[in-house]
RNA sequence: GGCCCGUUGGUCAAGCGGCUAAGACGGCGCCCUCUCACGGCGCAAACAUGGGUUCGAUUCCCGUACGGGUCACCA
């Protein structure tokens, strides 16, 4: 058969040359051991938590090198592109301090290697095509309209539950075979019916065969190599991810392809195109799944409608993305830990992050650890830090409290309590969490949350309550404060020496943490508080006063 | 079902032929203590399994089991 020929009977507007792409695109002149890496989406939906683990992987040994992290819109399925979504991610990574040097950026493209829009890119993918076709490499196939909506339609395989994988790949292996038989007449009748077609490369691989590749992460894996023919173009004229994958990595210089390990299955497929195109491969890093714990117990792949899937869940529980980034980094790299424990001030991008440090296999998503780990974010912050994000938190998903927070400095002070220091407390990690924990500063949240336990004495609450009021002095320090706690005590007796009560506390009617208690649900509304002389200094003695006295009412 | 990847405590994980098998989260206990925390100390808790190789296997090889992925004109 006449290849060259059928080149341009399926490519005739074919005006660009490799030789012209090559100079256009040419190799980037970086440093050595620059690495150029991509995130590459298919602007389907929103970020996924689990695709923050490639993309940031990518961003580091990009940024890390000195080299470089593009964006490319992977749209080439138009079906199931959602209007959007392309800016969306961008605008969530960002928040989360992942930022692109080129690619298809929120204010427009940006950078010498795009269009950075696959769809954009239809002429460049023919180029090859065609030669492809021209070196008998590739060949067409045809499809009536008919057949192709009931193609596109009949999506998903998969939901016939009972497939019969013998027979279903039999059928294949024959229909394969049936396809790359046809002459240039049929051909030629095809086309000026006006039918289209979609190019499927030749697969020259013998299924039987092994073949050595190498991953990044997993070292050395013996795959199959490629026997099935692979769809270069869809009907439409765009291509598939293979050849998108293949031309546009090569073409943007993409040393480093970090990727999720579905993947891994259609590697041959992948390093057999470049080898037709006579091109080098780039290094590979497949990324396990995140997985998380079904009910049953069994791990499950974290699907898109399970809570943390959603990157802006984050946002919403008031997960600052440090915290989430810091969280990420941990599953990441095992030594990422042993490293933040002696550098809790550095930038997690100072990190010397390290391929050979990753795990090769699926981590369960750990909700109690991302706590943890968002509370030492926390509180390693500034208070001004802490005000400023949760302010800007409150005033997307707290509307009524965000006003209160007005007064800067009272809410600082608030958040200061126990902050600073080689040892920071960690009372809160989220926003969500201080939201509850400012609450009984401000009147306008302040409740009585908490009854006193029924163990207690109503009037010796009450007595308490009024010989408190009576010694009270705002311009008492801590200690004479408590000594005057502790001075109510013996008239009610009650133990005012802990030691004592915990010796003999059926000698007493209570203690003088029973008496703090009395005076923490009056002041706070709360059996839990932080400490209660620091609340009474910050919410002053008025109120704290005026508090108490409403307590002693409602008795 | 074929193919591929994986398997150290409940979770994340160190380990890379010889260790009482780290550490972190979580759990539990004790201490500190005006509560809750924070902090400190401690406890329980693991090499999926069967064969090899070896003087010696968590570590190397093979099988089995289990888990995951994949088999589209989706990515």
């Amino acid at each position: 058969m006449d290849y060259k020929y059928l080149s341009e009977l399926l490519f005739p507007d074919v005006t660009l040359t490799e030789e012209e792409l090559e100079a256009k695109y040419p190799p980037r002149q970086l440093p050595e051991g620059a690495k150029v890496t991509r995130f590459a989406p298919s602007p389907t939906g929103f970020v996924h938590f689990g695709g923050l683990f490639p993309t940031l992987v990518g961003e580091r040994l990009a940024h890390q090198s000195g080299g470089v992290f593009y964006l490319r819109i992977e749209d080439t399925d138009a079906r199931r592109e959602v209007e959007g979504a392309a800016g969306a991610l961008v605008k969530t990574l960002s928040h989360y301090g992942i930022n692109f040097d080129e690619g298809a950026t929120a204010d427009g493209e940006r950078g010498d290697y795009g269009p950075y829009k696959q769809s954009k890119r239809a002429d460049i993918y023919h180029v090859y095509a065609k030669r492809l076709v021209a070196e008998g490499r590739a060949y067409p196939v045809f499809s009536t309209d008919e057949e192709l909506s009931e193609l596109l339609t009949a999506d998903k395989k998969a939901e016939l539950k009972s497939v019969n994988w013998e027979e279903d790949g039999q059928a294949r292996r024959e229909a394969m075979l049936a396809r790359r038989n046809f002459t240039i007449e049929d051909v030629e009748r095809e086309l000026s019916a006006g039918h289209k077609f979609a190019l499927f490369a030749i697969a020259e691989g013998d299924g039987t065969r092994k073949r050595r590749v190498n991953d990044l992460v997993r070292g050395d894996l013996e795959l199959p190599e490629n026997d099935e023919d692979v769809v270069l173009l869809k009907s439409d004229g765009i291509p598939t991810y293979h050849f998108a994958h293949v031309v546009d990595d090569h073409l943007m210089r993409t040393t480093h392809v970090v990727r999720g390990e579905e993947w891994l299955p259609s590697l041959p497929k992948h390093l057999q195109l470049f080898s037709y195109m006579g091109w080098k491969a780039p290094k590979y890093i497949h990324i396990s799944q995140i997985m998380r714990q079904d009910a049953d117990g069994s791990k499950k792949k974290l699907s898109k409608r399970d809570m943390g899937a959603n990157l802006d869940d984050y946002s919403r529980l008031g997960y600052c993305p440090r915290a989430v980034i810091e969280y990420v980094m941990t599953l990441l790299n095992s030594n990422y830990e042993e490293w933040r424990a002696q550098n809790p001030d550095r930038d997690y991008t100072e990190f010397p992050f390290n391929v050979k440090k990753m795990s090769s296999s699926g981590c369960l998503f750990d909700m109690k650890k991302l706590d943890d780990v968002a509370k030492n974010v926390v509180s390693r912050m500034t208070a001004d830090e802490v005000y400023a994000q949760f302010k800007a938190w409150a005033e997307s998903y707290a509307p009524e409290f965000a006003p209160l927070l007005g007064n800067a400095d009272y809410a600082r002070a608030i958040i200061s309590i126990g902050r600073g220091g080689k040892k920071p407390r960690k009372d809160y990690g989220t926003w969500v969490e201080i939201y509850n924990y400012m609450k009984p500063f401000y009147d306008g949240t302040f409740a009585v949350e908490d009854e006193y336990p029924d163990t207690v004495d109503r009037s010796d609450i009450k007595k308490a309550l009024s010989m408190f009021l009576e010694t009270y002095d705002k311009n008492d320090d801590a200690g004479t404060w408590f000594e005057k706690i502790k001075a109510i005590c013996a008239p009610l007796g009650y133990c005012a020496d802990m030691k004592e009560y915990r010796t003999a506390p059926h000698a007493y009617r209570g203690s003088v943490a029973d008496v703090s208690m009395m005076i923490r649900v009056a002041v706070t509304g709360r059996l839990n508080s932080p400490d209660l002389y620091t609340v009474m200094q910050i919410l002053g003695a008025e109120r704290s006063t005026a508090r108490v006295r409403d307590m002693i009412n409602r008795l």
